[in-house]
DNA sequence: CTTGACTCTGACGTTACGTCAGGGTTTACG
DNA sequence: CGTAAACCCTGACGTAACGTCAGAGTCAAG
C-alpha cells in the first residue's frame, strides 16, 4: 500500500470486522444494497470508506429487524426512516399479538398434556381445535385494535389481577347460581350485592370502553350456549337473575 | 357415483371444503403429508374419508404454528405430540422475548422520531446503535432465564408500577446527589431515608432474587462509566454515599 | 362437438443468506 | 523461485410454505 492509497478493505477483512460473512456482503452487492466501489484488476471487490460507512448504516437497521429492501430505499433516499419505523412497529405489534395469542394456546395445550388431561392424539386435536374456535370466535367480535386495547389493559393491571378476575368469575357464577336455586328475590340486598360484583367484573374487562362492551355483550348473547356448555358461562337463569337484579336497582 | 363408491374428493372439492388452496394440497402431497389414497384414470387425486381426516388433524397442529415436518413425523407417530408441543412452547417463548425488545426498540426510535429529538438521518443511526449496545450490554449479564424471569416480574408488576419505578429513579439520584453536594452524613436520618428508598426501588427490580441482583451489580460495576454519562446513572459520589449510608445502618 | 371449468406436472419467486463446487489470485515460506 | 495455504471469484442449489404462472390433458354441459 503506497501513501496515496486511500483506505480500502478486501471482503474478508471487511467481514471479520463487522462480524459478517463473506457470502452476506456477496448477498448485499448483488443486492445493489452496499457495493464496493472498486475492483482490483483481478476482480477482487474492494470497498471505500463510503462503502464501509453505508454497510454500518445498514447493519444498525437491519438490527431493528427491517428487511434490506426497505433499508435500500432509506439509504437512497426514497423512504423516509420516520415512515418506515413507524410501519415496521405497527408490523411488530401485528406480529406480537399474534405470538402471544399462539403461546398462550400451545400453552393451554401442552400444559393439558403434562395432567393427562388429554390423553390420545384425538384429545389433543379436540383441544386445539376448541382453543382455535375460541380465538377464531373472539376475532370475529373484536377488532384488531380492541384486541391491542385488552392487550394494554393486561399489561396494565399485572397479572396476578387478571389471574384473580379469572379466578372469581366461576365463583360468583356458582353464588348467584345458588341465589336462583334459592329462589333469592333479585331487589333483596343479598342479590344486589352479587350484582353489583358482576358489573365489577365486567368492568375489569372492558374497563369502562363502551367498544369493548358492546363486543363482549354481543359475542355473549350471539354464543351463549357454547360459552355455557364448554367454558363454564353462565346459564339463561343466571343471566336473568342479574338482569332482574340491575332493573331493580333503578 | 354408484351404490358401491365410498366417499371421494377431488382436490378442488377438497379445497374449497377445507379453504386451501389447490396448491397448498399439491405441496401437502409432495412432501408425503397428505397423499389422496386413490388417482382417477386420468391421474386425477381422489382424496377418502381417511385422507380427509388425516388432513384436518394436520390442519389442526398447523394452527399452532408447528412446521410441518413436524406435524408429518407427529401423525406418523415418529414423535410424541407432548415433547413437540413443549419444544414449540420453548421455541415461541424465545421468539416472544426477542419480539418484545425489537418492538421496544423501535418504538424508542420512532418515538425520538416523532419529538424531532432525530432530526437526520445520522442522528437515527446513533440512537439506533445506542439502543442496541444497552440490549447488547444486558444480554451479556443476564441469562436467557433471567430476561424471562425479569419479563414475567414485569407482567405481575403492570405497566404502571414500572413506569413509576423508572420515574423514581432519576429523581432519586438526584435528591442523593443534592445531598452529597450539601454535605449530609450518611448516617443521618435523612440519609437513612434516602438509602431505604434506593434500596426499595432496587428490590423493585431483583424481587429479592440473588441471582438478578448479583447480574444488575455485575453490570452497573462495569460499565458505570457508560450508565452515567449516557442513561443518567449515579455518580460514583452518589454511590459512595449510599454505600456509606447502608453501611451505617448495621 | 365445442367451450368452460377443472386438473395435471413442472418450474420460478419469495427472504436472507448457508453451503458447496470449480477455478483463479495472492502471499508467505522454504 | 516454486509451491502450498489462504483468499477471492462466480454460479447454483437449499431453506418454509406455499403463490403464481405456463403448457397441456380431462370432464361436464349445452
Amino acid at each position: 500500500m503506497t501513501a496515496q492509497d486511500i483506505r480500502a478493505w478486501k471482503i474478508g477483512q471487511l467481514a471479520a470486522e463487522t462480524g459478517l460473512t463473506v457470502r452476506a456482503l456477496h448477498h448485499y452487492d448483488h443486492l445493489g444494497l452496499v457495493q464496493p466501489s472498486a475492483r482490483t484488476d483481478s476482480g477482487y471487490r474492494l470497498y471505500a470508506e463510503s462503502d464501509v460507512e453505508r454497510l454500518y448504516r445498514v447493519l444498525a437497521l437491519r438490527q431493528l429487524g427491517l428487511p434490506l429492501d426497505a433499508i435500500g430505499r432509506v439509504l437512497d433516499g426514497q423512504t423516509s426512516i420516520e415512515e418506515l419505523l413507524d410501519a415496521h412497529r405497527e408490523y411488530l405489534d401485528r406480529q406480537l399479538v399474534a405470538l402471544r395469542t399462539l403461546r398462550a394456546q400451545v400453552a393451554i395445550v401442552a400444559a393439558a398434556g403434562r395432567t393427562g388431561e388429554a390423553a390420545s392424539v384425538t384429545h389433543f386435536l379436540e383441544l386445539i381445535r376448541k382453543v382455535i374456535t375460541v380465538d377464531d370466535t373472539i376475532k370475529q367480535y373484536f377488532s384488531e385494535e380492541q384486541l391491542a386495547q385488552l392487550a394494554e389493559r393486561r399489561a396494565t393491571l399485572g397479572e396476578p389481577a387478571i389471574a384473580e378476575v379469572q379466578a372469581a368469575w366461576p365463583r360468583l357464577i356458582a353464588a348467584v347460581q345458588a341465589a336462583v336455586d334459592a329462589g333469592v328475590d333479585p331487589a333483596s340486598a343479598q342479590a344486589q350485592e352479587l350484582a353489583a360484583e358482576w358489573m365489577g367484573l365486567l368492568q375489569q374487562f372492558h374497563g369502562g370502553d363502551e367498544g369493548l362492551r358492546g363486543s363482549l355483550y354481543r359475542m355473549y348473547a350471539e354464543n351463549a350456549e357454547q360459552i355455557e356448555a364448554q367454558h363454564g358461562g353462565p346459564s339463561p337463569a343466571v343471566m336473568d337473575f342479574i338482569k332482574a337484579a340491575n332493573a331493580a336497582r333503578n
